[in-house]
DNA sequence: AGCGTGCCCGAAAAGGGTTTCGGGGACTTT
DNA sequence: AAAGTCCCCGAAACCCTTTTCGGGCACGCT
């Protein structure tokens, strides 16, 4: 007879109906079931087994309400189909997960009018805090200075550095890879990086010039500036080989530019790592997991980054935290490309 | 003297803030914001330009506890770190970004206790439904069916046929794939495919094979099934080729699959597409983006998937969705790897 | 027996917004 | 001028939970 509308249409069970079910006031069904100590342990047995028998959830709403806090964190990317948002997010929902937070999420798309607009909604909903996550390290313009919750920038920092944010250090992943090729006995360095207009990029090759010229060095020809395509990582090594200058390393501003390096050295029958050895970064485990030799690389911990973003998040909630830009420090990982696998 | 506690810590201006400053009471305050016709233009001019100048902004979650809705749904993955969800997820915000619905993320990794605790939460904030999505195409159990809203199962479909459930069709994709292959001349189709424990694996297989069939043919060498990697494509071209039967087509398991293909026909000199074609599954931006040559691949639409399990979410909230599994049409996309390129 | 003392429980307010309903003031009509 | 009508506005109830405060009841002590 299908008396019921719908599939699950039954409304939602309330705290006023336990108490009545087991025959108390809703004040005293509050108090039983929040574990206070001013009821009698057999009301307390009654009021949860009918609370248990109900399935009843108490109304995070309300009690929100009435805290003042929601318990919720708005999560806004700019970069949803990105790799480097998600692991931020990921690191973010870890961190918050422990605890009793809920993350909104929302995808902004790099637009300032749907970034508005859902910075309006979760300002509605009364969420205590806010992550900003950008699609580049390139510093970005605040939310604006009416936002009356903390607010934490990762990946790309607020333009006004009395904001928090969290970044890679992309000048120090620089670095590494380069003190990394030196250790291991490399004179002659390139680089090929992607977009100039990427901060990430020129950073990265500042980064690996300093160690280069603490060295007495400097890298072979220029740096190779392109785009973040395997493609062009091809390219750029026909254009470094036919350019006859001697080159034991190549470091690349992308593990997609160093899969397209490998791939036209193997072509062109170079020897990695004998003959060239080859550092990318992120570490990305699509590119890795394929390559050959297995590609050294430098991890931005875009994870931890994330987790970072929250617990300062979690700081600025309590008062705790002091803003201004934070780095993560990257972390080398070596693979076949640079050392020969045992 | 830095009166003011923290950074942000200013009282949340509310409706009677409003009111008592415009001078009218929060009923008519309510009506004037609210374009409700109950009052007179010079009221609701002045109250709007009041809530303009405080920055007032309606307390969702009091809006919610009245009307019984809190325009919220909740975004169970499992596989927040993979390739799957993202995109679903993309697809998901999307449908419900255009509307008044703001998405909290859960991320269960997998685990049955935390997808409960995240259900839980989940209720306690009363969203208005849910969309749970897997990992992978095998069937999962459902939520419970203690849960009282409507719920949607993407990628992953319940192991309930009368659960609302949107998924691939991998049958359909395996199929598609080997048509292409023989409508461009191909008549030897091998069969390198991931992990077998995966019904995607055998599904696609199995829809290969009877398209095959119903051309009287049969996969050359009995279907290859073995680890989702590049490696194992690679691996699987040597055994292959040594069989010494003839070849001129492999349809692979993934892209990442079909990538090692390609790089294992290239290092040993077999020409593709003019020796032998490869199909790769899912159009994986990554894998395709640097293959060489371009990879023809089946789109799984991931993206369209996530938003049909928004919009029949939003169906089941209004009563008119009728539950049971919906397939998503695979797209085949051509590139170079079957059909030389321009 | 009367008084004091705890122990439980319930009434009520709070929190922010929406909605219904009644009332008051102004304007029109006879 | 009295009566009727219409238009705005405000008081109050409601949603759900928590918390404070006061009251009632039982028991012990003198």
């Amino acid at each position: 007879m299908a008396s019921s509308v719908g599939p699950s249409r039954a409304r939602k069970v309330t705290l006023r109906d336990v108490a009545q079910l087991a025959g108390v006031s809703v004040a005293t069904a509050s108090k039983a079931l929040n574990g206070r100590d001013e009821v009698s342990e057999e009301t307390r047995r009654r009021v949860t087994e009918v609370a248990e028998r109900l399935a009843f959830t108490p109304n995070t709403l309300a009690q929100s309400i009435l805290a003042g806090r929601s318990g919720t964190v708005g999560l806004l990317t700019n970069d949803l189909d990105g790799r480097f948002s998600l692991p931020i997010l990921m690191g973010a929902e870890d961190a918050f997960g422990a605890g009793q937070m809920s993350v909104f999420l929302c995808d902004a798309r790099e637009d300032a009018i749907r970034e508005q607009h859902h910075l309006k909604a979760l300002l509605g909903r009364r969420v205590d805090g806010l992550i900003v996550v950008g699609s580049k390290t390139d510093p970005r313009p605040p939310l604006g200075s009416k936002v009356p919750v903390p607010v934490v920038y990762a990946y790309a920092p607020s333009t006004d550095p009395a904001d928090s944010s969290v970044v890679v250090d992309n000048v120090r992943a620089g670095r590494a890879a380069v003190e990394h090729l030196l250790a291991t006995g490399r004179r002659h360095v390139a680089h090929v990086s992607g977009d100039v207009s990427y901060s990430a990029a020129r950073d990265r090759a500042a980064g690996a010039g300093a160690a280069l010229a603490e060295a007495g060095l400097d890298h072979v020809g220029p740096v190779r500036y392109g785009s973040w395509s395997e493609a062009w990582g091809r390219a750029a090594v026909a254009a470094l080989l036919d350019a006859d200058e001697p080159v034991d390393a190549v470091v690349c501003g992308s593990d997609q530019i160093a899969r397209g390096v490998l791939d036209a050295l193997r072509d062109r029958g170079v020897r990695v790592p004998d003959d060239v050895a080859v550092v990318g970064f992120d570490n990305w485990e699509p590119m890795i997991s394929g390559s050959r030799p297995g590609l050294t690389s430098v991890d931005m911990r875009f994870q931890d980054m994330g987790r970072r973003a929250a617990e300062r998040l979690f700081a600025a909630l309590d008062g705790s935290d002091h803003p201004g830009v934070e780095a993560i420090e990257p972390r080398l990982v070596v693979r076949g490309s640079t050392v020969p696998e045992a």
